[in-house]
DNA sequence: TTGAAAGCGCTAACAA
DNA sequence: TTGTTAGCGCTTTCAA
């Protein structure tokens, strides 16, 4: 059996408040009871149920992350990220993975909140969280992270500056002189997508270019889903000379979707991916990428929990600007 | 103020047992009441806390799992399957990343044992792994995956055969006429780097070729690691025409290395990596890799956590086959 | 069919 | 400096 605070204060014949107190140094204690009690301590390797003490309590010193999808580097090393600050600041982290199923999203919210976390950091499936309201109107702490959308009140967001994303990216293109740019992406009705494509469209503007919607492809965010994508847009439109990808596994699949094509990147189609996944120097050709930094925002996203938990009036939106790596898939060099 | 239910049962008009019973199906109450404690549920989107539950039924359905390394493509589909398993089983999952920290390791498993965690799936850091029979001793459920050591008793685990992994990568070099083979790891005194180092030595004595130690190299499991790792072993021994780098972000610093050395992979240096990252086919080469399965591996896992905690007796070492992928930085094709 | 009450292991207010 | 005790929210035994 699991050794308790009343069994250590039974065999130190003093009481469990006693324990207590020099467990938590809460009060000043006799020097010879205090040895005793560590001593017991030691002895039974006894450590506190969390679970009792979080019932008393009402905290957990723990936080929940939600993210949508996951092997995916970019998700990954988020996650690493906040999972690297919630140690730091002595968290556990308690982490689900929704695979973009918005129901089970929301079954994980009611969950961890009846578990009692302290707060969570979501990176939501769709645009459709009105239903995030229910908890934090009675502010419980709720921090968006990379996605995000604006029917949720009170939370904070950390985001990357995505409409500068599909903006520099694009830009970036246009300036290789490329005027027919097709955009992959992997999910649909998201912040991210939605403000990378109003990027790309500001700098098609600037070009004085059309926007044409059979511009855009959407697919399954995996390596065979940017290659379905990218044949089924060169089907449509055999004019393209450049590509923006908005994700490493996609960005994959499209190359070598391409090279099957027998086309040349970047002298056929120039592209330009999305995170700078560890494989894009040594891939032929060197892959360009626009990068947002996953890390930061992670640690970022921690602090900003901790700070709403904190203090409730908490709210900021913080947005992290991308920086394009550039390689020789865009046509540079 | 959050919901409970006593608030539930006072509106309701019963008492506290009789709601319980309702959210719980263990007793058969009247339909009026049924309903009405329905409603005010429905009303106050009541969940019952979870920690209380806890405490009181001591099992928590959440399982810990503890990974020592984490942006690496190989851990992170192993706690995917964990993850996706655990979750079809209604089960949640604690994630802690150790960071191949053995201390930080042991605390760990203390919080997450203190936390009334189910059982823990843990990949240790390393083969110091002795402090775990104060928890399988007393019967809390412990499973090893992917890294493991005897000294731990009590302890179902769920591994590749990294002695085949080894050997079979060993032997294809050798296939291909190679005798000065190197290879580099990633971390030392753990079971998957001992084990595919005994396959390599097999694989050498049966080719009657001798094994020397300094065709050996550690370095960090990153990219830069990697191309460190190659730069000083190719320092040390420019005879050799082969390496088996044993894992993915290593793999691509070695291609990186060996590229800024002018050197031609395969001709000059044939290669095999471990690991299907996503990238290894447009790669240039293309690189052949040895394979474990990291999300049977997870999934496994996680079957055999809940055999664990479903009968304290059981008691197994799962071990899954390697497979070769060949593409052609090995020479093949 | 329903309810009263004990108790899970802990913290902390209060009393001594 | 130390101890007594109420109570966190729930499940479940026992009694009605």
């Amino acid at each position: 059996m699991k050794v308790t605070m009343k069994d250590i204060a039974k065999e130190a014949d003093v009481s469990i408040a006693t324990v207590s107190h020099v467990i938590n140094e809460t009060k000043h204690i006799s020097e010879d009871k205090y040895k005793k009690i560590m001593q017991l301590i030691n002895k039974y390797n006894y450590i506190p149920n969390s679970t009792a003490r979080n019932l008393r309590e009402k905290r957990t010193k723990t936080a929940g992350m939600v993210v949508s999808s996951f092997p995916d580097t970019f998700i990954t090393e988020m996650v690493y990220g906040v999972e690297e600050r919630a140690r730091e600041m002595g968290y556990n982290l308690l982490l689900v993975n929704t695979n973009e199923d918005t129901d089970y999203e929301e079954e994980t919210i009611h969950l961890l909140h009846s578990k009692m976390v302290d707060g969570i950091i979501l990176s939501p499936t769709s645009n459709d969280i009105e239903y995030l309201n229910k908890f934090t109107n009675e502010n419980f702490p709720i921090v968006l992270v990379n996605r995000y959308n604006d029917i949720a009140k009170n939370t904070p967001k950390v985001t990357g500056d995505n409409f500068q994303t599909g903006y520099d990216a694009t830009t970036h293109l246009l300036k290789h002189g490329h005027e027919k740019i097709g955009m992959v992406y992997g999910v649909s009705n998201v912040s991210t997508t939605d403000e990378r494509i109003n990027g790309y469209k500001e700098g098609l503007r600037q070009y004085n270019l059309p926007f044409q919607e059979s511009y855009l492809e959407l697919g399954h965010a995996t390596v065979s889903g940017g290659a379905a994508a990218v044949k089924s847009l060169l089907k449509r439109h055999n004019d393209i000379t450049a590509l923006f990808v908005q994700n490493d596994l996609m960005a994959i699949g499209a190359i070598s979707q391409i090279k099957d094509f027998a086309l040349k990147i970047p002298e056929d189609i120039a592209l330009i991916g999305f995170g700078d996944f560890a494989s894009a120097p040594i891939i032929d050709p060197p892959v360009t990428n626009i990068v947002l930094p996953p890390d930061t925002i992670g640690k970022t996203a921690f602090d900003v929990l901790l700070s709403k938990i904190n203090n409730p009036d908490y709210l900021k939106h913080i947005e992290l600007p991308p920086s394009l790596i550039t390689r020789k898939s865009c046509g540079c060099k």
